[in-house]
DNA sequence: TGAAAATACGACGAATCCGTCATATCGCGT
DNA sequence: ACGCGATATGACGGATTCGTCGTATTTTCA
């Protein structure tokens, strides 16, 4: 894979128990054999060189949501993820630096995936606005039902890395998009309206949606719910607009 | 103060370490030195008998909410929260048949805090209701932002009640002030479209005002955010009378 | 005042968990 | 086939935390 003279020992970094995050600068950063997307700044401790190794990373990661669904965040343990990925702990502190870091790899996929739906369905300006707005809110509370247990327990474990400068970067392309949706929506309003009310709808769009899949619901009730949410939103958007 | 003849022993039941909340149901309950409000259900190890160990479960409670505060979910622990109060481990378990009762008891007082805030201002008549939503959003986000790092733990080691039965009875009253707010400005509306849209203004309130508080914010910005909190809940208020 | 009941103390056992490291196995390239 | 680096293992040290229990102190009341 890689010609031999390039080969270079890589070392692990030596890391002290803590449930702060930590970071690895020492290492390249690596892209993730699941979803074949780079993530920023966390890296694993040691970038993995054969292929069982890549495999042994999804591995694990799997069955973090696993655990994570199962068992909530309270039992959420390195132990607990290696047994349930048939590996020792060894081997996922070899690739992970400390349990936190599983965490947030989960939650970064989360982001990212949360950021694309936003953008593909947002952006689609082939359908009027306010529909969009109304797919928007179905889709996104579809998917927080889905896989509820496992979402909600991650957000349980959230204060750990609650404070990572990931954590505002999703936040921030979260908002860009938003932004340049109310653009579009309210072309005559103030940028500090704007911005406010951006800012509420995608507060009101993810927190309330979460609040909601905390409970187990029907598809009739998450029809319904999403139907209430979409058109509290596309009244405050009308309001807006007739000013 | 209790006549010789019925006094009785009171033995500590027993526990063993546990994360899950301990229900005591062989001591009757016991009112809160504190609010002076009774508490369902879950009551204290011991019934205080003498006024230095009421003035203890005070100073205990005290002690919590400040190293929640202070310190965190994660770091929220029984030595510590003794060693703030100025008193022994073994003194907070006399009362406290657990840690998570001690959260418990916090949780519990911010309900009824919540619970009254949204019946005093929902149930002024002489106030024009959409006028009642303005002032309920503002006092709901400033009382979210007082107190945010104590609140936000505190949310932090909401799986440790969660489930918890006084978790769906503090819903339920606050669905019922809704419930009775809505029948007064929707009286033409069908039953389930009034407690939908009630659900939905509830938990957008809660979680979003919550949510809003987790970054530290100045007054000009609580008032802001709360103008347009209102104006959506409005809103969506208008668009339901208008149909 | 003095004894019994109530309260306070804090060292300690038991449990849990994190992350390491010495050792063993694997597999790639020659 | 073989040797060396890459990978896997899991017992273990170190740390933290919960909640107890035997003992000491304080309060009550006869």
């Amino acid at each position: 894979m890689v010609p031999p003279h390039e080969r270079q020992v890589s070392r692990p970094t030596l890391h002290r128990p803590t449930d702060a995050l930590v970071y690895c600068f020492d290492e390249p950063l690596w892209a993730n054999a699941v979803s074949n997307r780079r993530h920023p700044s966390i890296s694993l401790r040691k970038r993995p060189q054969q292929a069982r190794s890549a495999d042994l990373v999804a591995t694990i990661l799997e069955a973090a949501a696993q655990v994570l669904a199962a068992e909530g965040a309270q039992r959420f343990t390195s132990a607990r993820v290696a047994e349930r990925a048939g590996v020792s702990v060894g081997s996922v502190y070899q690739y992970f630096p400390n349990k936190a870091a599983i965490l947030f790899r989960l939650q970064s996929d989360e982001w990212t995936r949360t950021t694309d739906l936003l953008r593909d369905i947002l952006e689609n300006t082939r359908i009027p606005p306010l529909e969009r707005v109304h797919k928007l809110v179905h889709a996104f509370v579809q998917s927080e039902c889905d896989e509820a247990e496992m979402r909600v327990a991650l957000s349980d474990a959230a204060p750990l890395y609650r404070d990572a400068p990931e954590s505002r970067t999703a936040q921030a392309s979260g908002d860009a998009i938003l932004q340049h949706f109310m653009r579009e929506v309210l072309p005559d309003a103030l940028d500090c309206t704007r911005e406010l009310a951006g800012e509420l709808i995608g507060t009101t769009l993810s927190q309330v949606g979460k609040h909601f899949s905390e409970k187990s619901r029907t598809p009739e009730e998450v029809e319904a719910f999403s139907h209430a949410m979409a058109d509290m939103l596309c009244a405050y958007l009308g309001s807006l607009q007739s000013r």
